[in-house]
DNA sequence: TCATGCGATTCATTCCTACAAGTCCCACCA
DNA sequence: TGGTGGGACTTGTAGGAATGAATCGCATGA
């Protein structure tokens, strides 16, 4: 095997076995190049290895430490009596509970022309005046991070068919959830699906989150339905480091539920 | 910004733009080093920048190529009818009429105590006898590749308790599905939880599903019950290059679903 | 026509060096 | 006592070089 994945392959079983503990410094790049009696590139790079596994964060000028993973479980499912739309909402109240750290959140609204993919998604016509979507993206920080970004694409024939509809315009926030909104509208979400992968960020997404190397980004769509209409799809970028989905059937016990929230897929 | 994060930026930019388009070789490092007047190892930088994010693929005497993306979405929920345990069978059968290949598997099963957080998760005593864990280990492979990892624990009175209960102790399929059996032993499934999220995988993981660099993995955990008595607990490892859940609410339509199917989150 | 083999191209690994830049501690001074 | 500056330590960036290994095309020969 190459040396460098000798280097990473040691350190990776080490941490491991918790010889290096979360949070806990790794030896220097000086004392790895002794230990292994190898040159700094090669050392670097099992360091490299590390990283973008997101086993490690390492800083300049002060060395590399073992990361701590403790994502936070967000529900997914409709929860009874909840609206659709206050699930993010109350996340991040909850994170705030949590962290101690006071919650913000940025809106912004664009009509774009919906083309393509995206026409065919929403089940609109490019060619008419109809062909056209608002979308309202919000990001969630907490603390000076971006916590999540959401896109909310509408056909515009919601936002423009009523006066109440100007709302979805507005970039601010619409206390009462979008749900009610569209529902109010004439719109009540009856169905809905998700599509949940994982990719990993571009540039701009790391710089965006300022996520570390080796971490993932959750992305999360919903289309939601009126009927057989399609009057909203959502996409949702998260740090795959700090979020997980919870879905449910059946009716769940409090307790079951709470128990779920704390499973860490980066256990076992 | 540094030499080497502009290239980056450069050539990632050009794959968006589709300059590069997928499939399509990079330039050669001696290209892009007179191109930029760099050393070698920069452009080898600012390569290994995409090559970490899942952009392109490397490959020695070759070149680097603009990596695809057409991950398969794979249905969570339980459709009306349709067995829990099929699903992913059903799934595989798709992927087998997609692709012509043979889908396979290769089934393990391991007796263990249960400890710490999975004795929690079971509400097993590990001072009981009754605190150990069957574990099958499914591993399903499309072509010679590992598709996806599945590891189900089952609380050993369950295995133990009839002399059908026998049967999830053998390593090998369960044609009714495992969901039916648990039924047939007194355990109907009644209510279930899924947390689903990413990680980058271990040395281990990369070569075991034989992953490029910067391919996250998709891990979903799966806790069913009957009542409120933990029946069965599964983890599920799918390189998320390959693999979207589909999760929804509601009576969706067969077009709405096939929509559904057709979504890529590496889209917009 | 087809298989073989050679050579050019290309990436992989590893070494070396130099300097920049961030961190941290400690001695020194006000 | 408390703030400041300097120096040691540590990682970041960039360049140069040599060798190994995989790939691919082309010419050669059966």
């Amino acid at each position: 095997m190459a040396r460098h994945l000798e280097i990473a392959h040691d350190l990776m079983e080490e941490i491991d076995e918790g010889r290096y503990a979360p949070g806990t410094a790794l030896p220097t790049e000086d004392q790895l190049m002794s230990t292994y009696g190898t040159s700094r590139n090669t050392v670097r790079r099992a360091l490299r290895e590390l990283s973008s596994r997101g086993r490690i964060d390492t800083r300049q000028g002060s060395g590399s430490t073992v990361r701590e993973y403790r994502p936070t479980v967000h529900l997914a499912s409709s929860a009874k009596g909840e609206p659709d739309d206050e699930r993010y909402t109350r996340y991040v109240e909850r994170i705030k509970h949590e962290q101690g750290v006071e919650p913000t959140q940025r809106l912004r609204v664009i009509v774009e022309a919906a083309t393509g993919r995206l026409a065919r998604l929403m089940e609109l016509d490019p060619s008419h005046t109809a062909g056209f979507v608002v979308i309202r993206r919000c990001d969630r920080y907490i603390g000076p991070r971006l916590w999540q970004r959401q896109l909310s694409y509408y056909p515009d024939f919601i936002a423009k068919g009523e006066s109440k509809g100007a709302a979805l315009m507005q970039p601010e926030d619409i206390p009462r959830g979008t749900r009610e909104l569209l529902a109010d509208l004439g719109y009540p979400q009856t169905k809905s699906w998700d599509v949940v992968g994982a990719k990993m960020p571009s540039l701009k997404d790391s710089a965006l989150f300022g996520i570390g190397p080796g971490t993932p980004l959750l992305v999360h769509d919903r289309m939601a339905y009126s009927g057989n209409t399609p009057i909203r799809f959502t996409k949702t970028l998260m740090p795959a480091d700090r979020h997980q989905l919870l879905y449910f059937e059946g009716d769940m016990t409090p307790e079951a539920l709470r128990k779920a929230t704390d499973v860490n897929i980066y256990d076992h």
